[in-house]
DNA sequence: ATGAAAGCGCTAACAA
DNA sequence: TTGTTAGCGCTTTCAT
């Protein structure tokens, strides 16, 4: 019964018959076999994995999609304007980058693949485009990003088409989905606490973009430690920003303007830090000895600004793991259906490098070469 | 002979068979009029597009892909050593994430997807490994990236296993795929004229990684640049680098410390660029006033450097585009056979920014505040 | 110009 | 413990 390979001059990819044939079982024990599915003896699991081996066999994605209604794939949904703006300015986007890479990484141990897809929180259709999203690509599991993460019209879209999601975001939701996040107020106090352990006590605060929810929570974890510490919370010592470069330039610009300014100043993400950073010495300030900056994120840029970047880490590489871990977790015992409701948090770091240090007039009479 | 969907709580995903029902046609004509193929009366296409857009259809890629062929899918592979170095200092990587995420853009244009697997060269199972990737992930397409995109074996493989792919690289291969490239010498050429335009005649080059065919190529052009304006080219102002930040600082530092050091340096990408220039503000030299800098590929870090980096821009974005265009228009009409040799190359463009200027001594005497 | 039937390569019931 | 038989939702022949 041994079907010859048709010797052609270029390889032909090999089916499940192949690999049954060469290892004398039916195709369902093979299919047994490479599910990891009970009731196989050793000795016919050898032989079937010899035979997988020998061919160099893979099931094909799609066949296995058709039939088992896995697709083996995740989708990670971006929101579309502001992947799109960071896009055109040609400006990278860490986030994005450590969590795609560290969710295919995590993917790829699973026989997994992760699909990246845009999507307008705004667009009168959203609902028509995730639906039909949704049916092309059927997979098994979906992960969202902020700020969409946190759009209740498309929480609620993605439960009413009954497909497993985590959120990556600070806010939690009675949806039924995981929702990841880092402890956005403890770690926005501790790198408060950073700068007042230093010694500052006129600590000024950059906030965020309106629409993510991280920024007014990075702005309660600046007052609470401000109040823990006994500080009086000055308005004229926090700016608003965006998230950005630009941003973080402008309000760090309106601090420094200040007749009294802040002697150290926490940005609530990097981008503006560098921004703070980049105002200060057109300013004439250097930093850290005139003016102490410190961070949110951790992204890689951090480590190669000048000076380096002291930063509170976001883990957005371990969220991206989890999110992935859980819904590939989901897929293979709950058979597609919706998560559970639950929440994840994952642990922040504080990363001192070089860009903060104790104040000017500090108790610290630590000299600079001027 | 209307089925009335069930009204579950869950929305389902219709298939071809409701769509065909809700227009009054057969599934193939569906199929005709998703596809574009011609024989479907205006009539009849008006009634099955009204009906797809009524369910929100949209085709399961799994069973295009098990049914037809066409998996509707590009994957792109990466040099699994190079990325994981990068991933684990938690660097970003422009030219991928660039790369990546223009080829997914034009990919939605055609309802495609873009994966990203990893591909280790050395390892002994590569044959294996590509073989059984290709058979599962069944893509339309490949883009092979530098440096696997150079790798007579990978090549090879991927021919013998009769895949349509495409190589992002400088050298020429007479293999059956599509090879885009910019023209590393005339760009590298350019480069160095921009320095010797402004002055300088002791114009200093950092190579980059051995491995890389580019690196060979840049050299190439900064020489010639050097001949056609009659500067004798010197060995001393050449200096072996890596393509990373801490290799250009380190040759840079080789440079700098000559009796007779460069007044300007071509770092051959802008890493190591951005390297050269902290090295030289480490030595306590101004960039560009006592030293001009200029980078090649104009990654996005480039342009928020300080100073900002003058750099010669690498159109991968265009690189990108185009092998995802033309991988498409390939699957479309050659049904899966193997791209035609043939050669493309992008357009190039010099980017004047704030890291170069006249040399100190030069004819300009334009002052700068000490 | 349109439709009927036959798979694509798997997994999922159900037998044995 | 194993094999048999249906499909999954499409695209292809091949009719008509």
């Amino acid at each position: 019964m041994k079907t010859v390979a048709p010797a052609s001059e270029t390889t032909r990819a090999p089916t499940i018959y192949e690999v049954a044939a060469k290892a004398n079982v039916s195709i369902k024990t093979v299919s047994r076999v490479l599910n990891g599915e009970p009731n196989v003896r050793p000795g016919v699991q050898q032989r079937v994995l010899a035979a997988v081996a020998e061919l160099g066999y893979r099931p094909k994605m799609s066949a296995r999609g058709l039939a088992g209604g896995r697709s083996y794939t995740l989708v990670t949904f971006l929101d579309e304007g502001l992947t799109m703006d960071h896009w055109r300015i040609g400006r990278s986007n860490p986030y994005v980058e450590r969590l795609q890479f560290a969710g295919m990484l995590q993917c790829r141990k699973a026989g997994y693949h992760l699909l990246v897809e845009l999507l307008d929180p705004n667009s009168p259709r959203v609902e028509q485009w995730i639906q039909s999203t949704l049916a092309a690509l059927n997979p098994d599991g979906v992960i969202l990003t902020p700020p969409i993460s946190e759009d209740q019209k498309i929480i609620a879209l993605l439960e009413q088409f009954n497909a497993p999601f985590a959120r990556l975001s600070a806010v939690p939701s009675k949806a039924a989905c995981l929702t990841i996040s880092m402890d956005e107020v403890a770690a926005a106090a501790e790198a408060t606490n950073h700068l007042i352990d230093l010694g500052h006590t006129r600590v000024g605060f950059i906030s965020g973009g309106p629409g993510f929810a991280s920024s007014a929570l990075r702005e309660q974890g600046y007052r609470a430690a401000l109040e823990g510490r006994g500080i009086a919370f000055d308005k004229k010592l926090m700016s608003i920003g965006d998230y950005t470069f630009e941003g973080g330039k402008r309000a760090a610009a309106i601090l420094l303007k200040e007749k009294n300014p802040p002697t150290a100043i926490f940005a609530s993400n990097d981008e503006m830090a560098l921004g703070a950073i980049h105002e200060a010495s057109r300013r004439g300030l250097a930093v850290p000895r005139d003016l102490s900056v410190i961070g949110f994120d951790d992204f890689p840029a951090a480590q190669y600004s000048i000076p380096p970047l002291t930063s509170m880490r976001q883990p957005i590489d371990d969220m991206g793991v989890l999110a992935v871990k859980r819904l590939i977790e989901n897929a293979a015992t709950q058979r597609g259906a919706a998560m559970p409701q639950d929440r994840a948090v994952v642990p922040h770091a504080l990363v001192v490098r070089a860009s903060t240090c104790p104040p000017p007039r500090s108790a610290t009479p630590r000299k600079t070469k001027a």
